[in-house]
DNA sequence: TCTATTTAAGACAATATAGTCTTATAACCT
DNA sequence: AGGTTATAAGACTATATTGTCTTAAATAGA
């Protein structure tokens, strides 16, 4: 697995954040209930893109978290680090500590440079430019329905717990 | 994580015994001491890749375990999927179950690219390949010696537990 | 000030992964 | 046959990840 459950998690709330940049703060239960995660455990992995400075939160009414920034300015790298961290950008594959230019392992070239292309994939994706193929297409990002339901463009459906 | 711990020990076993191919059968607790993976679980580990038919073991004196085909003709690729299975390959980068073409989530496309790219690395990587550069460069396949250290070629040692 | 709403924080449980230990089984050797 | 050496298999433990639940704290509005 590429990235954790959690890092996924955060890249699908951030996603789903950047596609309403009209609304401010929004409340987290309802970007679990579009989303499909458990809300406790999304507002945990919120809360390490809060500490990443990359969201803010707001509590009490009208409370809940948004972007910091535009999600232009967004890279899908940013979010993966603040959750999973860097070590998949640094570690060697074959996870030996010492392995490095000196004394690199068998692995070492050729994963370097796949590494770069996972990493090029990620610094050049903006949550922006996904949003924008989420909305134009209506492309999913819940099991169940397309962006333009769970952002309520096409109906409207409010649960609450 | 790219792979899994076992993974990345059924790797190093494999190379560790690509480098071999003067001997038949390789005790595992051979390859455990030499490669610092406990034996007991390096041995689960084998016993995945020879249910793989990638490798066989035979049991008693002389016994142990070894490639069922020249190195040059494994792939990273092969080892990879017998242990952590071919979901990587396949599966969306977003966990979302109906990603695919007729409704891919919002990173399909570039996720697909860059899914082929590690693709490419394994399938075009054998472990004779590796083993060579291991073997002339004296590459490190453990933590605390190269690989002709651990292989004997440069002294001796034996520690059983 | 009181209540409702919302995030924060931390205890707790469930599951997956990683690692250890014991017993069984097969093969070889005397 | 009996003992030694090795893998096979499965129970068991440890740790990390994932997920749930309860309580606290902050904010808004009546």
């Amino acid at each position: 697995m590429l990235l954790s459950k959690s890092c996924v998690y955060g890249i699908r709330a951030a996603l789903y954040m950047a596609t309403r940049k009209d609304r401010d703060f929004i409340p987290i239960r309802e970007i679990s209930n579009d989303l499909d995660i458990s809300f406790h455990f999304l507002t945990k992995i919120l809360q390490q893109l809060s500490s990443a400075d990359l969201m803010e939160s707001f509590r009490g009414p009208n409370g809940g978290i948004r972007l910091t920034k535009d999600g232009s300015d967004v890279t899908l790298m940013e979010v993966v680090v603040a959750i999973d961290g860097i070590e998949l950008f640094t570690e060697c594959a074959l996870g030996l500590p010492g392995c490095g230019v000196e004394k690199p392992c068998p692995l070492h070239d050729k994963w370097a440079v796949t590494r770069d292309s996972i990493r090029n994939m990620l610094e050049n994706t903006t949550l922006t430019e996904m949003a924008r193929k989420a909305r134009e297409e209506d492309l999913r990002l819940s099991d169940d329905s397309g962006i333009r339901t769970a952002l309520g463009l096409d109906k409207e459906d409010d649960e609450q717990e």
